[in-house]
DNA sequence: AAGCAACTGTTTATTAATTAACAGATCAAA
DNA sequence: TTTGATCTGTTAATTAATAAACAGTTGCTT
């Protein structure tokens, strides 16, 4: 099977957490239409993605088995080893987020760098807290791959120098400095450009 | 002019967030080269999107004239009136951000809401903290239309509700459970769809 | 003032993504 | 066992987005 697009990778990620919250409430069966309702994509879209990553109903009836296609896509998604990925820059929702509700067994947060000092509430012994200045050592000594940088915009460029020259080779970039590189994996989420959109469609759709 | 399509809009205000440092740096003219190594699109792209919403350069030479840019991104982008936002759960990289790096007139941070006490650091008169008890009440005191849910997942339903029934209209949702409303604008930035994304695109260009 | 170089503005072509359409398979019910 | 409703899997059509191509204009240089 060839690599996917963007989209369809996003989608996948998409179905997915639904199925596990569908998956828990005993609901043994879905079908493209209800996935189409829960997504907002089109069921020729859901059905289009599923075929791509070789996945099938096995009851044609009654639509897809849940369980089945959440096999299909972890094959698709998780890393074939532990990814192990830290956060520059504290979010006590990310944080609680990536610790305790985020029940992924191939990637797992593992460290968070702060400027402040120690917030107990979220301490487990495979997660440590470290102080910026350890940034470069740590990252280095934990071979961590993947970071979510979110920092201010004035920190931005230089701390993305410090973690590239210290191994990385991912960033998930939450700060409002736009992040560009042809070494690695960047991800742009920008929260400023997130408002700006928001602001457009939400004058043109009359909403406001 | 007509509406404009998504892709156009995020990257208008990507080309105004480097301008604006462009223009701090006395640079009067930038062209669509030297655009496009700053932000991954075309020449061809950017000139299209430029041509969409009626930006000439007049020095054709030299390319656009940065302040002009600026001044038709401007047009499009910014609401007619002043929007209040509020941000809901807490980050301090983006309170920062919002409140001292991002300086546009027409959009401000007004209001965080919290479970912890105050924060001095990031106090001003024209910014309040609430606790989440005051979320609907505040909301609807005032009159947010624009939110940043920044919640854990087990929230963000109920908080979402909360803020529908409080008058919001537009609703950036970086929680990791997906929102979807046909009553109101949302924009799901998804850590977890992200991580899921890096993750897997690492693998097959293999950063890693 | 003539010629050249640089860069835009716009049209046309190409590629990607989505949606529509429908044949085929199978389960359920009568 | 037959009929029919339902839902998939896949191909074909449509739409959207990107990239290529190039004519046209202007300023600079000689």
């Amino acid at each position: 099977m060839g690599i996917l697009s963007s989209k369809v990778v996003e989608r996948l990620s998409f179905y997915r957490q639904l199925l596990l919250k569908y998956d828990n409430a005993q609901q043994s069966h879905v079908n493209s239409a209800q996935l189409s309702r829960l997504t907002g994509a089109t069921q020729e879209t859901i059905r289009r993605d599923l075929m791509l990553i070789g996945c099938q109903s096995l009851n044609i009836r009654k639509g897809y088995l849940v369980k089945d296609m959440v096999d299909c896509i972890n094959k698709v998604l998780d890393p074939f080893e532990l990814s192990r990925i830290a956060l520059v820059g504290d979010n006590d929702a990310f944080t609680e987020t990536l610790l305790y509700e985020y029940e992924n067994r191939h990637i797992r947060l593992v460290a968070v760098f702060d400027f402040d000092t120690v917030n107990e509430a979220f301490c487990r012994n495979d997660m440590q807290r470290f102080h910026f200045d350890e940034l470069h050592d740590t990252i280095r000594s934990l071979d961590i791959r993947l970071v979510i940088l979110n920092v201010p915009g004035a920190f931005t460029c230089q701390t993305a120098d410090i973690l590239i020259n210290a191994g990385v080779k991912g960033i998930i970039n939450l700060s409002p400095v736009h992040l560009e590189s042809k070494a690695i994996y960047v991800e742009n989420l920008n929260i400023i450009t997130a408002i700006e959109k928001a602001s457009y469609f939400m004058k043109w759709r009359q909403y406001v």
